[in-house]
DNA sequence: TGTTAGCACTCCGGCTGCGGGAGTGCTACG
DNA sequence: CGTAGCACTCCCGCAGCCGGAGTGCTAACA
């Protein structure tokens, strides 16, 4: 990373004029737009002279000589840094959080959904969420059901986590033995699925018996219950905002993004990535992030918590060319809406 | 729909000819391409008269007066209807197919999500499915679960379907009343959703007490089950491959394919709709639903089934310009193969 | 020293005109 | 009925040209 020396006051003016002229417009901005803007109150040659530094630092180009200038990546960055923390949502946006948040649903997963659609919608980009993790969360059932020439492994996790697995029954396995199992299994109630997964490893490492699959298998339910492999469990919305013709993608880069949308382990250590750095809003813009590159995509993340622990990550993908101010302001407001009311359905 | 006398052989063949051409080139065809390929052996003076009749009755068009012919809906769909019925797999799709279906996955759900994904990968189309319904689906667990302040009801079918709804748990209802509710819907148990959401009505309309609105709450998330309604449960997948650059899709078209593709109940229902006339495979072209229309698109259907009960529907969307021959034989072969599995699964 | 007016210069994008080529439709002939 | 031949149509790519937007530089000014 460059070190790069605080920008003067003007130059900062400027370079926001111009992100926020080529957000809108699309298209390079010249001085004489940025000349005729109010609040900057100087002449389009003197625009000319900062451009020319501006790009000489890094946070401006050109797409060829006579024409206007559009933001770096390092522009934007500049710019997002700069802005104040309280951009301010519209009317309508705030009336449309607050009305979602008004139904009463008491269903974190299904809350996800609902903020992930909310979000696309406020925004006109893509919604993505993490849920939380099951790891630290105690579970409330765990249950062999006899499904005939199966059965299935099912947890239900105190917050309103399920998940299930259907393994074959193996022949040994009379109903005797089955519920003998299920009883040394209702064990665990109240156990962490970590707890109790480490607890099934260590019986079935001392249990010489046949049941010893069937408690591995126990223990690899619940332990691909925690890292989301059964069905990612990433949430995504409003995907066809992406393919819409305003966002100026190109048909290949378009397909890759849409590749990785649907490979949701990716997508989850991408979200994981880069809302790890900061405690609060992180916004990640185009190469800085090697996957988010590959697309010249941003990305606007926040958490949403119970008092200090963090549950999940919530946020939208858009193009780098992206109205960070809005959607900033929607993602955190709805991250915060999500905070209170996970706080709520915790207490 | 306008009454379309039998097509001459040497016209069929034409047609046949240039579909073929057209799906591999994606370029209007000549008069010349066609005569050169052998198989029908006459000059491409006859080729423009057959041409010309064949535009004369709808099955071709130009974009322009010097340019070579491209087919109309019902071009492909002459040339569907006029398959041989057996499509012939390349050998790596056909291994493909078995080494999925070689792993031991005993869960539909999952194996559902993973022969989409292989439809899509066969076929470079988005993969589709609508899972059994499990309305006739007998109810092996029926629960109610003590969450703290709120309860979940749980409900687990023969077949492995997993629904859950989180409910407010109202303050008359203490541990007590909660254990014997519980007791009466495990008397549930065995009844199909249909019959139990019945009896539960039936119940809740006999009980003036407090628990009413408690078995009612039971129903609903027994209806939503069947209807599919809590999360859609359209199974999609591979829907990168729209984005192709080799697909022509116009952007605004491919946004509001897209916009469908999210709108689970909406797929569903199409695709309920293109294959309940046929008893096979189905195939939708373009303009002739009027959803599909809007997109451009054509859809390859076929039900997987165990014995005479159709359980659900998999099948592939993609442009009216899709490689139909290669595509249906994908299709069949995976609903072949997901019908074996699903009846195995079954006994 | 910073700001500004002026100006030459660059380069894109749209318009025009011009073949070349692909493909058609028609006609006349076997 | 099929085919060879041919005139005709229309797209598409290319070259050249112009106008305009926007730049960078210079010189003058506060």
């Amino acid at each position: 990373m460059v070190e790069r020396a605080e920008l003067g006051s003007r130059k900062s003016a400027v370079l926001h004029a111009i992100v926020e002229e080529y957000v809108r417009s699309g298209e390079p901005v010249g001085s004489e737009t940025i000349a005729e803007r109010a609040g900057i109150g100087v002449s389009s040659a003197t625009i000319r002279n900062e451009m020319a530094a501006l790009e000489e630092l890094g946070y401006l180009t050109h797409p060829h000589t006579s024409a206007g200038r559009i933001p770096t990546d390092i522009g934007y960055r500049h710019y997002v840094d700069s802005l104040p923390a309280g951009g301010r949502l519209r009317d309508a946006q705030r009336r449309a959080i607050a009305s979602y948040f008004a139904e009463a649903i008491l269903d974190l997963e299904e809350v996800l959904k609902g903020s992930v659609q909310l979000l696309s919608r406020l925004t006109q980009y893509a919604g993505l969420a993490v849920p939380p993790s099951v790891a630290d969360e105690p579970i409330v059932r765990l249950e062999l059901i006899d499904m005939g020439p199966t059965m299935m492994v099912l947890a239900v996790g105190q917050h309103g986590r399920v998940d299930k697995r259907i393994l074959d029954r193996p022949e040994s396995l009379d109903d005797r033995a089955l519920r003998e199992t299920e009883r040394r299994l209702a064990e665990l109630r109240g156990m962490t699925y970590t707890e109790a997964q480490a607890k099934l490893l260590k019986l079935a490492a001392e249990d010489a018996r046949e049941h010893r699959d069937l408690l591995l298998d126990v223990a690899e339910t619940l332990r691909t219950a925690q890292h989301g492999e059964s069905g990612g469990h990433v949430v995504v919305g409003g995907v066809s905002n992406l393919a819409d013709e305003a966002q100026a993608w190109r048909r290949e880069t378009l397909r890759r993004l849409f590749e990785t949308l649907e490979r949701e382990q990716e997508i989850m250590h991408v979200l994981q990535d880069v809302s790890a750095g900061s405690a609060g809003l992180a916004v990640t813009i185009g190469t800085e992030h090697p996957s988010t590159g590959e697309w010249d995509a941003s990305l606007v993340t926040a958490p949403f918590r119970v008092g200090d622990t963090t549950l999940g990550t919530i946020g939208v993908v858009g193009p780098t060319r992206m109205d960070y101010l809005s959607a900033m302001a929607s993602v955190r407001a709805v991250a915060r809406r999500l905070s209170e009311l996970a706080t709520e359905l915790d207490g």
